[in-house]
DNA sequence: TTTTTTGCAAAGGGTTTGCAGTGTT
DNA sequence: AACACTGCAAACCCTTTGCAAAAAA
């Protein structure tokens, strides 16, 4: 389960595809509120996610329907860990995401420790760093813990 | 061009995999040194770079192959931009990405602003980096210059 | 009604796997 | 000689695409 849950109005989204000149399908109303309670989705979960509802929506409508919110910049994705990218709705504050490797658990990453990051990037290497698609996998602060405490890992961070 | 270049010396080469208990074939002393020469690399690179010399190696093998050198941390992986990974030398010191999505370029990241970065994930979030998955996406600075000449896109960068 | 979307099924690209033959030890 | 490794081809995801039917405007 993600960290963000946005919520999601029906007509407030009708409303947004509508500025955008796309039609308010039932895929684009489905796939937006289960990406609201999702958080981060890969499109099969968001697939399982809207099946219920929609018993009839092809796999083939999900990629198309995500393909036509990202070029409206109403959805995005990243490269979360596994080989298949997640989705997530694009909100107010630009954020990176944190990805447990172990649990699969996603966090998302904002303020000054991801801003001073990216402006050391600009600044050492003139690096303009595109943030929506930042992520760092790495062990979250509980399976960390639990590696630690099994003894089976190190517990210390690697220095580069 | 990858800004890695580690030196590769067959016979070295040869020791190393016995050590790690594996034999020393050719097509792993071919890979090892067509990633010593590339850099980073696909598999799809890999095979071409390969072939040259081995015109009988199929891809599988490449595919095979990297993953007993990535088992045995002679190699890695890493997701650079595109949907296919890119596999690079384990050298001496561990370092991140910087990828940029323009012209494609991979520059390596090692020092204070990596370390920094990951230290104040530790502190605030618990979260322990894995080093060598980190890619970052953006703009080198060259595209970063062009860019902003061209004025076709915003020069400043997004504040999370 | 016009135009965009959808479902289905087939095709596509990248990666993995079974098996018999080859190379390394 | 034993065993690990390779080539080939088929199988396997995940994703994209063509086309006729369905839904939105």
């Amino acid at each position: 389960m993600g960290t963000t849950t946005a919520k999601v109005d029906t007509a407030a989204v009708v409303t947004k595809l509508r500025q955008q000149g796309l039609r308010a399908t039932s895929a684009r109303v489905a796939l937006l509120a289960g990406l609201g309670k999702l958080g981060h989705a890969t499109v099969e979960q968001l697939h399982a996610s809207v099946v219920v509802a929609s018993p009839s929506m092809s796999l083939s409508t999900v990629y198309r329907t995500l393909e036509s919110l990202a070029e409206h910049d109403l959805v995005r994705h990243a490269h979360l860990g596994g080989s298949v990218p997640s989705y997530y709705l694009v909100g107010e504050v630009e954020h990176a995401h944190l990805v447990c490797s172990r649990c699969g658990s996603v966090e998302d990453l904002r303020g000054q420790t991801l801003q001073r990051f990216i402006t050391d990037l600009a600044g050492t290497s003139g690096f303009a760093t595109d943030t929506s698609h930042l992520s760092v996998e790495g062990r979250c602060a509980a399976c960390q813990e639990a590696l630690t405490r099994e003894g089976h890992e190190r517990a210390t961070i690697s220095a580069p």
